[in-house]
DNA sequence: GTCCGCATGTAAAACGTTACATGATTCG
DNA sequence: CGAATCATGTAACGTTTTACATGCGGAC
């Protein structure tokens, strides 16, 4: 149900298309939201059968034509209304590599060492993106509030998981 | 699919009923994964199909007839196959807390404050029992490296939610 | 000439959540 | 007297992922 939420708040700064919004999607909220173009195309159209937005089409030549979507004054509504709303669901983390972090004492420690210095090496890269991405993104730090401050837990969560690699690293060694 | 490998990891120690593996989940993995029992019965209903686990039911008076499931030779292969695969699932996070955060220009500046301060306080509460359930379990940090990395893992990554919600505030109330 | 970007969607499968169902015992 | 624990599961519903489907234009 938060997709819908998702959508709305990138419909409050301008109207946009699925594609655009899936786009956006990718960039920006990445780090805590992942959508499908399906779900963002399915959830669009139930919340124009709501009435939170309305939709035209744009004819194209050289492009395939285009469906634009515009925010309601009721999604503007609703948008506010969750966002004043201080309950949240418990936010749900599925993460493979913890998993496979959890049963380390089912393998070799030069193994589990090995492991650990891939998903670092891995990790390093996109924190370097993380941190290009902020910088060009929201250079003037006023504007977009709520991006920067994501951005930056972000970047602190990548930066955390490298800490904690070195940390499990330096552990096992200890241990072999 | 990462379910069955969490369930096969807590069956390589010991047998265990549906229920003993709910519990279990809810202590150990919650940090990076979750799952509702009626998952995890369905799930083991389909590795036994499978043949990597089998079961037999224990008879009890005072309480419920329990279901017993007894890992397979095909099911410690198959963890240890997944195991040693260094790919993982890029993992999934569906935070409906950083959703809000990231329309704070939405919002009253005291307003989002307010919100981040209630956040640290539970969040808070959260850190000082994932301490104690460190120090309870895993006294002998030898024998379950897994889950001392991994408890370590959450015990950070709360920490680091504290201190950015500690920078965010600063932040917003320099911005006022 | 193959891949990428543009642009939309349907359908099915897999996964996750909530509600329903049972029923004894134990603790406050 | 009510709630929690033990113990299992089905059914319905909702969400997410994957596969399928189309087709033009531009870059390498």
């Amino acid at each position: 149900m938060s997709l819908r939420y998702a959508l709305l708040g990138l419909l409050m700064d301008k109207d946009a298309t699925g594609y655009e919004l899936m786009n956006e999607f990718r960039e920006k909220i990445i780090y805590f939201w992942k959508a499908h173009h399906t779900q963002i195309y399915r959830e669009l159209g139930k919340m124009e059968d709501a009435g939170l937005v309305v939709s035209h089409v744009v004819h194209q030549t050289d492009y395939p034509d285009k469906k634009v979507y515009h925010i309601q004054e009721s999604g503007r509504k609703a948008l506010m209304e969750w966002l004043s709303d201080y309950h949240v669901d418990p936010p749900s983390l599925k993460d493979s590599q913890l998993l496979k972090v959890a049963m380390f004492q089912f393998i070799d420690p030069a193994e589990a060492i090995a492991f650990l210095e891939q998903s670092k090496g891995h990790h390093e890269i996109i924190l370097k993106n993380m941190k290009l991405w902020q910088e060009k993104n929201i250079p003037d730090k006023k504007g977009k509030i709520g991006e920067y401050l994501t951005s930056e837990y972000g970047i602190r969560s990548m930066q955390n998981w490298l800490d904690w690699c070195d940390w499990a690293i330096a552990f096992l060694r200890e241990q072999k």
